[in-house]
RNA sequence: UGGGGCGUCGUCAAGCGGUAAGACACAGGAUUUUGGUUCCUGCAUUCGGAGGUUCGAAUCCUCCCGCCCCAGCCA
């Protein structure tokens, strides 16, 4: 696996390293973490994460672990833990043997916190959720100290035990680091550290009745795994005091981690809240986790993005504490940059329209070899048969054009892409009026050259043999959401874009990707990207999704007009 | 409302007392057998606002304004 180069800008956290590394604070080392919860897939706002977290490693020369962090088995499971294993290698990170996971820790936490009892500094409160709420107080009145507070080490010693052996019920008791019920920072008003949660725990099963909190877990789990900068997101720095808390209690000095906060990523368009996109897969707004309308590292990858695509975007997205909302035409933009470099071209047309060239010898069909790339010609070529019958794309007629379209109509000329110039003669309608089928004639003499009399042709479309192409199924997806944040909505759900609906249409293809390398990514010329997905298909059907939305729906993509 | 953060182009983002990088987006133009690509060109006299310090301020000081986060036994 090889590690990425492009790393995102990182100022404000290589400044720290930097005077750490100076200060010898960490003993010269530089380790981080990348610590999702299962509880879902990782997205593209995780993504950033990934990559600055192994990042700063790479770049470095330290480590960087992966670490579920799985405190709460509510939710957690093993199919998160692959599909987040998956994602992360996918993106081009390594981890080599530093998986870990917070559940491996439970006893040696569960010590911890036997040590912060005989430290004095926390106790078991038998007060139940809604009278902590209660005494906890608000933003400008202090709270009030638990009846509990104060019992000796020895009692909550025992209390504490029972805990772990299953005598109390769910709820009853929880064990609360005593700090300051007056302290502005809210989470040090006698946080709870561990509650009883009588829940299987996917790796644990029923070993546990009792969980560590997050603010508990998570900097003792850096601890014990020597993180030195532990990088989470900004809504974390009212609860850094904790952190620290905590680590200097229990974690001699030398060996103690920091917290460094960045914004999180938010896109334009796009839906990145975790609760939300279950909410998207449990209630059946999309097909999956994978759906290639989702902005899940998976949903990408079907839909055709590339790994590079993705650490490029995060790259040139940086890393501040500003909050943000990148415009999705960024991601876009790093997706075609990619593609374009690395996609081979192909012809294929969604919407057919026959045309018969007319003074085209019947029967007579031509193998034509077209370059798969316009300007690397290392990528090879491809047979492509020309014959008397063809499709084209509809749009790409016109009976009324406007003034500025320059492809067919009637008298006017156009190029078939890599063929010929072919002249409009008549068209066949339906007893509707709907035009299906155009008569043109072919310059034979414009086979690799402009007319001989000098004159123009400026439109380009592409074209398929009816007799050769293959059928193919085609999804066609556009943006999930119709506004611009909608994350920032509660009824998030009522901005799902109508034309986000998964199309399937046949399309045809020319017949060399028949047999397609599945999986690969194809740029069909005239119509946008696509990505042939593997997982999806099924057969010998080709699957197309479309990978980079043009800003318009999808009949201004097929078109391509201005304006 | 108490506390913690953040405010530099439409969107991100450099800048750390010496006179506003870059990217995306957008607008022109050139090349082009993809209306693609590539290539030029333009795009913040000004850094949330007002004062002040200084020869000199986006950078330092003061006050004000705006936005985000915290009152889960979620992470």
């Amino acid at each position: 696996m090889t590690q990425p180069t492009s790393v995102p800008r990182n100022d404000f956290i290589r400044d720290i390293i930097d005077d750490d590394l100076k200060t010898n604070k960490h003993a010269g080392r530089v380790a981080t973490r990348f610590p999702p919860e299962p509880n879902g897939y990782i997205h593209i706002g995780h993504a950033k994460s990934v990559c600055l977290n192994f990042g700063l490693a790479a770049q470095y020369q330290g480590t960087c672990n992966l670490r579920l962090d799985d405190t709460d088995p509510l939710g957690e499971s093993m199919e998160y833990v692959e599909s987040i294993i998956r994602d992360v290698h996918w993106l081009g990170f390594d981890w080599r043997d530093r998986l870990f996971y917070a559940s491996d820790y439970f006893e040696r936490l569960y010590q911890f916190a036997v040590e912060l009892i005989k430290l004095g500094d926390a106790y078991v409160c038998d007060l139940n959720a809604d009278e902590v709420r209660e005494r906890r107080g608000n933003f400008t009145e202090p709270g009030q100290d638990s009846p509990y507070r104060n019992r000796s080490v020895d009692e909550n010693l025992d209390l504490f035990a029972r805990m772990r052996a299953g005598e109390f019920e769910d709820g009853s008791h929880t064990v609360r680091a005593k700090i300051d019920m007056a302290s502005p920072f809210i989470v040090m008003r006698d946080p709870v550290i561990y509650r009883i949660k009588r829940e299987p725990h996917y790796r644990t099963g029923s070993d546990w009745v009792i969980y560590p909190m997050y603010d508990f877990a998570h900097c003792l789990s850096d601890a014990l795994e020597g993180i030195t900068h532990s990088i989470c997101t900004l809504e974390f720095e009212n609860n850094r005091p904790l952190y620290d808390w905590f680590v200097e209690r229990l974690i001699p000095a030398g060996k103690r981690p920091n917290q460094i906060e960045f914004a999180r990523l938010n896109l334009s368009y796009t839906v990145l809240s975790k609760r939300r996109l279950i909410e998207l897969v449990k209630k059946g707004y999309v097909n999956g986790w994978d759906d290639p309308r989702m902005p899940t590292v998976t949903g990408m990858r079907r839909r055709g993005y590339t790994p590079e695509a993705i650490r490029n975007f995060c790259a040139a997205i940086g890393v501040a504490k500003n909050d943000n909302l990148i415009d999705v035409a960024l991601l876009e933009h790093c997706v075609r940059e990619d593609l374009n470099e690395k996609a081979p071209r192909a012809m294929c047309v969604l919407n057919p329209l026959r045309v018969v060239i007319d003074n085209y010898p019947e029967g007579q069909v031509e193998a034509f070899e077209f370059a798969n790339h316009p300007q690397q010609p290392e990528m090879g070529t491809r047979q492509v048969p020309f014959s008397r019958v063809l499709y084209i794309e509809r749009d790409d007629f016109m009976e009324d054009p406007p003034k500025k379209y320059h492809r067919l109509g009637p008298g006017r000329e156009v190029r078939l892409r890599n063929a010929y110039v072919i002249k409009y003669e008549s068209m066949v309608k339906d007893e509707t009026g709907e035009v299906i089928e155009l008569h043109c004639t072919y310059d034979p003499q414009t086979r690799d050259a402009a007319p001989a009399d000098g004159r123009k042709v400026q439109g380009v479309i592409h074209w398929v043999s009816a007799e050769h192409c293959v059928p193919a199924e085609a999804r066609l997806y556009d943006r999930l959401f119709s506004i611009q944040d909608p994350g920032k909505e509660e009824e998030f759900l009522q901005f799902l874009n109508p034309d986000s609906l998964e199309i399937l249409t046949t399309c045809y293809a020319e017949p060399s990707l028949k047999d397609a390398d599945l999986g690969s990514r194809y740029q069909f010329e005239r119509l946008g990207y696509f990505g042939v997905d593997a997982k999806d298909s099924s057969g010998d059907k080709l699957v197309f999704n479309r990978i980079v939305p043009l800003r318009d729906s999808w009949g201004k993509l097929a078109s391509g007009e201005k304006k």
